[in-house]
DNA sequence: TTGAGTGTTCATTTTTAATTGAACAGATTG
DNA sequence: CAATCTGTTCAATTAAAAATGAACACTCAA
């Protein structure tokens, strides 16, 4: 047994590892700790188990869990104790994105076509009226971010599915 | 002239939607209230016109338009008045997409290679202990998950050039 | 039906991030 | 040089987000 190898430690890393990567998707920390945590363990772990082993409340894990779930990032599983929900993480990349794209990208680019409509009806109130010109141009460019995105997408989640 | 084209009003909500808009990206608010009415106006403004026009303290729109800078998002533009700087946005979604993963994404994912290697050498001290196999492949997952990464980042770039 | 185990919700607290505003430095002008 | 204008910095404040923990509902087992 060499004494240098620490476990503790490098389960903390890799969890430390993901709060930092939830963090630059705007998620909350405990969220990447759960998910972490979830992602370095051999078997599936309970609520009780994330909330002893991270020492986080049960409030945040049920909260965090429940995002995860929503998001396609774990899923519930087989464990020993009957009474309990058991939870293992989802460890692939596409489905990961799929539903981070899914739950947290479109809703955000739908609301933003919705409003590109609005205003343009503003706009189109306005009647070819002096200098509305500049303004147009504006809107078409919002449209044409917006339709490139939604071009993009699926071919992100094509490439990743490769 | 229509007296329902309220550009007071259109110009607002111009505003509002880059504000939603850089919030997604983990920006702050005045960031997208300053590149919105950057992108809305027909010449460009200086740091007084968007402190006036927007209503927020001086010190923030210093700091939003520095960071507007470092991301290539606005740049200097000639003013009447020559004692003060003026800006102009950068409405190309290309340079726009490229600014913010250059400074914000690329950073982050290089300080993720580095950690992911730190947990390679640990892994490697440990020597061909029982059980390290499953601590393998999971890091051997996160790293192909940096390799699409890096992959992918510049087909997106390419692909919102054309 | 009572008591223990599990999990959710949400008002409160804590933590983190953003904004302010005053002090400051440099540049320009009279 | 004194007075004004421009823009930056940063300590203090304010606002927003996340975490806590207690109350609650539900289930199961004795």
């Amino acid at each position: 047994m060499d004494e240098r190898w620490d476990q503790q430690d490098f389960e903390g890393r890799i969890i430390e590892f993901f709060c930092d990567g939830v963090r630059i998707l705007g998620l909350p920390k405990s969220v990447g700790e759960l998910y972490g945590l979830l992602f370095i363990s051999r078997e599936p772990l309970s609520l009780n188990d994330l909330v002893n082993r991270l020492g986080m409340s049960k409030g945040s894990a049920s909260q965090g869990l429940k995002m995860l779930r929503a998001l396609g990032a774990v899923k519930e599983a087989e464990g020993d104790n009957l009474r309990r929900s058991y939870f293992e993480p989802d460890v692939e990349l596409k489905r990961l994105v799929g539903g981070f794209i899914k739950k947290e990208v479109r809703p955000h680019l739908a609301s933003g076509d919705e409003k590109l409509g609005e205003l343009k009806s503003l706009l189109g109130d306005s009647g070819p009226s002096e200098g509305a010109d500049f303004y147009e141009e504006r809107l078409e460019r919002l449209e044409r971010w917006s339709k490139k995105a939604r071009i993009v997408l699926p071919l992100l989640q094509k490439f990743l599915g490769s």
